[in-house]
DNA sequence: CAGTGGTCTAGACCACGTA
DNA sequence: ACGTGGTCTAGACCACTGC
């Protein structure tokens, strides 16, 4: 007997009668390739994520169900799904079941979106498109996505207001064959959810680097400000659920009346 | 019997037999006041802290001893443990035990200080105190750390330079009866160490609110910049492990050079 | 070797949501 | 009434640490 594992290649592991001690199946050698058998199970869950097996919103089978598929117990398969809960990319409702997390409004708010009102308000701004662009990346921006040399990149640039007031204008750097068509239809405001339904591509996290700056000509021409008036930059790298960099952005964010929030816990 | 409950005022419940059947003990009345037991246990343990009982970088008991000791199983002591390591209030080492996080420069760097070199080193900056005075708080200042009107605070103003350059001018409030003496000693570069040892508070989390501001003639002087150059201001309220706010930072950071990281996730 | 946390299982009952 | 996740218990074995 191996250590434990679900069977190779995502198969699940049928439940056959095991060994009635808890772990009794578990200890031999296999020299490498040994995780955590409720970190096999999330990997397995997340692949099929990945793979469209369940969409964004949709209930995943029950815990019992998943745990009999997997040969596995209930509690594995309920600290595989804690974890998943605690990463976002699962929501849990007692009484209701498991879904995958879909990037409405509410998340993006929460998760994403970190400018909030001085008063505490947390505001969805508007956007309006300038431009869309297909082209050859520049090395910084293949490197920043992982793809190869003189790769195809989509650049987006948009205008977003709050109030009729503008509040950021931003740039957004995707991967072009990752996003077939996006340049051809409207493109929404709300981005990630545009890429969860159309492309499948699930954000499940991003890094933000933040500097000071002052405003360029054209970005304080945009922003209604004095050229060189300090603007807040924000360059976020966005990462997908299994670890590839899907969209890069850059932001100038005016912080007269809203500010970036962070929890540090 | 009433709801699953830790005894009343902290004191531990005494093991005695308990009915065989796992969770017989559960299901009665009892209107309201009824968390989970693990959630009890937690807050037991964060009560034991505050009071002293363990300092920081001591071992806390061992689950089993715990258990005991709550009378409650060590399943429900290792998720109470297991949400205060999330939470960094507890660090676990397998083979070792459970012990007390500690404000250590390295925690400081990962947990609270998140301005980071450009190429992705965190540094630690040097620290120089310009002045300490203590007053009575603005009404700002009083509603900020929870104070009465006109409570006194203490106010400190500290450069923090990197490699002898100008990095930080910031300013913090602290109320002043939570840290007596503070004035009276050097004022460490790690303060929040010192909050932990000195005074046995620990600063639990915190919340910070940036702004891309034009510094005025004194930031600018201090920083070695000209007056109305952007500069980065971080607001921060730093609350201790039962709640309470502890300190309130004001901070002006040069970005050039280095940037504030935001992990989304 | 003994003691600690880490993983895994099995089974009970509770709370919630839906029908 | 039923099925879901949430809590709690009990007990097994594993992996690591230090004596």
């Amino acid at each position: 007997m191996s250590k434990p594992s679900i069977a190779a290649g995502a198969e699940p592991r049928r439940a056959q009668e095991r060994s009635p001690a808890g772990a009794a199946h578990r200890g031999e050698g296999e020299g490498l390739e040994s995780k955590p058998l409720y970190r096999q199970v999330r990997e397995t869950l997340i692949r099929r994520m990945v793979d469209g097996v369940w969409a964004p919103g949709e209930p995943l089978p029950s815990e019992i169900q998943l745990a009999a598929e997997l040969g596995v117990s209930q509690g594995t398969v309920r600290k595989a799904l804690d974890e998943m809960a605690a990463e976002n990319i699962v929501v849990r409702r007692q009484g209701r079941g498991t879904f995958v997390a879909r990037h409405d409004e509410e998340r993006i708010l929460f998760q994403f979106f970190k400018l909030v009102g001085d008063d505490g308000e947390r505001h969805f701004p508007e956007s309006r498109v300038l431009g869309i662009e297909r082209a050859k990346g520049t090395a910084a921006e293949c490197g920043a996505l992982a793809l190869p040399r003189n790769g195809r990149v989509l650049r987006i640039r948009r205008l977003r207001t709050f109030d009729g007031a503008p509040l950021i204008i931003e740039s957004l750097i995707l991967p072009d064959q990752m996003f077939p068509g996006l340049a051809d239809a409207p493109v929404p405001n709300n981005l990630y959810g545009l890429y969860a339904q159309r492309y499948g591509i699930t954000v499940a996290r991003a890094r933000e680097q933040l500097k000071a700056v002052g405003a360029d000509s054209d970005t304080a021409a945009m922003l209604n400000v004095e050229p060189g008036a300090p603007v807040l930059l924000i360059d976020r790298l966005a990462y997908s659920l299994d670890g590839t960099p899907v969209e890069w952005r850059i932001s100038f964010c005016l912080t007269a009346g809203f500010h970036y929030l962070s929890d540090l816990t």
